[in-house]
DNA sequence: CACTTTCTGTGACCTATGTCACAGTGAGGG
DNA sequence: CCCTCACTGTGACATAGGTCACAGAAAGTG
């Protein structure tokens, strides 16, 4: 996985002496308003990175998948500033914790490095900023159905999923996407199951 | 205004050896889907970057101040993708263009322009995080009142400004904002008049 | 197999906020 | 001094979507 990323050797090498860490679903990897010491590089599993008001209600930023790492921590880190968001482990995952002083030295020393840094700032934005779009001018049934054709994309017409967690992403209450599921599958267009939603026709 | 930006004596050169240009307002700078020619740096004025939906409804992702840079940019470019977002001139702005291929020259080159960036990319990430938080989770008077802080903080207490144009900032409707400030004033905190909102008491 | 937990389904209800439709009012331009 | 805009004030109204309060079903767990 991670020769997939396109490192000079030495960067390579140096990421390469780093031991892989183990860690288990639900762990809170980051913290809001705490500073970052390491940097997560996933090989496998995946991390949620998310915002959570007072009351309790989160929303999804983005995902953290294999060959990727938390530009947020970057960017906190390179700054020394603290972080504006939380992160938990969603599935088992094995990734590569880079010490902070790391990242800032490799900015400084190896263009891939930068590359990979930049590259991940400019998906994130994306991603955030269509959130923001979605958020502020979609209404909630769009969002709903953005979301599953993501989903589609990702594991197929079979999707794995609460509705719970697809409420978070999308910043609604769980309620809601039961109900207009359920519209759905009358429609013919899905098929519900407990913690399954298996897509019939193109959304 | 540019020399309170700590770049090297070489950078700082090469900045000024660029003939700043002057904008009016209105001028739209930066197009949705388009690609990056140049970058500005701002050095007096101010540039609003936005995003806007089918109907024309917009929703202002943050302002670019003297001294600071379009980070959307400056990720579109280094990235060479297209814009995720539109920019627009607000107030009479002169700005250094820079032309994108030194943009990436830069970052190779000065550690100091690498600070910038990386600073820049912190402080808006910051504040579209926030904005997301707002949206997401904060109701529509919460919104306001944030807002006004804001513009009490850049402006003094007599803010200049219209209805409209808050709304915009906060994602909503010209008739709602009216109707929040209105009973505010009810309230005696702020005292409304053409363009502009005076703020009395802490809000 | 009991018992607990997690997930889903649904009706009833409430309310924040967007929309429409005007009416006024101040400001600037010619 | 008009006349035309841009800005503001407001009532009436519609409604999306959040909240509450259950109930039943599936899946773990000991």
């Amino acid at each position: 996985m991670l020769d997939k990323l396109q490192f000079e050797e030495q960067l390579m090498g140096e990421i390469h002496s780093m031991e892989p860490i183990e860690i288990y679903p639900n762990t809170l990897i980051l913290k809001e308003h705490t500073f970052i010491k390491v940097i997560p590089i996933v090989i496998e599993g995946s991390i949620k990175v998310f915002k959570m008001d007072e009351s309790g209600k989160e929303i999804v930023l983005y995902h953290i998948m294999p060959g990727q790492s938390c530009i947020l921590s970057i960017a906190s880190c390179l700054n020394e500033r603290v972080s504006k968001a939380n992160a938990i482990v969603e599935k088992s995952t094995r990734l590569i914790a880079v010490p902070s002083d790391k990242v800032k030295e490799w900015i400084d020393r190896y263009p891939s490095w930068r590359k990979f840094v930049h590259n991940l700032y400019y998906e994130r934005l994306d991603e955030v900023l269509s959130l923001v779009d979605n958020i502020a001018f979609k209404q909630v049934d769009t969002r709903l159905t953005v979301k599953l054709k993501e989903l589609q994309k990702k594991q197929g017409d079979v999707i794995k999923s609460t509705h719970q967690s697809i409420a978070n992403e999308i910043g609604t209450a769980r309620e809601v996407v039961s109900r207009l599921l359920k519209h759905l599958e009358q429609q013919g267009i899905i098929q519900l199951e407990r913690g399954e939603i298996r897509i019939l026709k193109p959304l």
